[in-house]
DNA sequence: AATAACACTTGCCATTTGGCAAGAAATCAT
DNA sequence: ATGATTTCTTGCCAAATGGCAAGTGTTATT
């Protein structure tokens, strides 16, 4: 069995012996998305937890005009969930969608609650997992308020070229709460110096 | 012993026997804040997870600018922690402070540990917080983006009242994103109608 | 009650960002 | 390869928001 990346993924986060690795990655199953497909779509109730091996994914939704909003950026070598969807077993109101081809490692709420329950160590991971999303996305938050387009624009180039590899324009226009027409601007005028 | 209002809001999360409550709420230790005084400060590891009985508090940093920024209101009848600190064990970027006289029950993160390690019922309720707290932070970082700030305004006005009636003026504005001017003509464009 | 400190409002003007629409460039399907 | 579709760029102008600073109102202190 291979599964090498999620397992040096858990590995990474915690340390615990091959032999609970092995008990752990055998509940999960792999996974392959062309791209533009989707992993969650609004109106479900997500029930898989992905590790993503290879790839490039994205979360959006609409806001009150109906116009779509990227809410977040999936690299490589991370787990896609939506949390709230998830584990409260409530309807999605966000899309998840491949960007590239990727793959990756699934695993259902109901083994991965078992493995919970029966693994100390991995609740720690789910835990971890859970707040280091969730301080990610309070860091962008903190990001998007008093800045300007420009200086949005300029961090997230330093932080995550990747998105910038990988999305379109539009996508992440409104990832940084601006129009694809300000974006393009804006790039072209940072390029210049 | 009392903590009605503590026990009244984790049955009211998950139902589980008296008996339980009284064991978790055992553990709990009231606690009282004189309006303007910090629960936590900046460059502290939070160790205390608060359930907020009575009062109003706010959570703030600063942005890369200097400029303080409120990044969160918390009402009366919830739970209060800084969840990257408080779970990650990591030095915190953010400053909650009493907005008002407040009181409510607090647990250290040991023991908030030993109480999920040993009922299982309150590891959800854990989790449970947690990923509504995400949650609620997602929402609000949608309805930063593409909308005005008028519109921001008006949805806080309709969604969270109470916030006017306990936060000054500037702590609002950069919650939502705009200087304390802007709110201010907002604010009366927005009685005029 | 007087003073000081702080919170909020308002006028004037500068800057940033958006809206629209046309054109250029890139990508996709046959 | 060719045309069709989608994505990106750009010019023009309008609208939204910010910066500064003075003025007014409110609250706290002695």
């Amino acid at each position: 069995m291979d599964k090498e990346p999620l397992i040096n993924f858990i590995q990474n986060c915690l340390p615990v012996s091959k032999k609970t690795l092995s008990d752990i990655a055998e509940h999960f199953e792999e996974k392959t998305f062309a791209k533009n497909d989707y992993f969650l779509r609004e109106g479900q109730i997500s029930n898989d937890y992905l590790f993503l091996a290879d790839g490039f994914m994205r979360a959006f939704t609409f806001d009150t005009n109906g116009n779509e909003v990227t809410t977040f950026f999936y690299p490589k070598n991370r787990v896609v969930f939506e949390a709230s969807s998830f584990f409260m077993r409530t309807i999605s109101t966000e899309n998840i969608q491949a960007v590239t081809d990727c793959n990756g490692y699934s695993i259902t709420f109901e083994r991965l609650n078992m493995l919970f329950h029966s693994i100390p160590e991995f609740r720690e991971f789910g835990r971890a997992m859970l707040v280091k999303e969730f301080s990610a996305y309070k860091q962008r938050t903190l990001a998007m308020i008093n800045k300007s387009a420009e200086e949005r624009y300029t961090s997230l180039m330093i932080s995550n070229k990747d998105i910038f590899r990988n999305a379109q324009l539009k996508h992440i226009a409104s990832y940084l709460g601006m129009t694809d027409t300000s974006l393009s601007r804006i790039r072209k005028e940072s390029s210049k110096k």
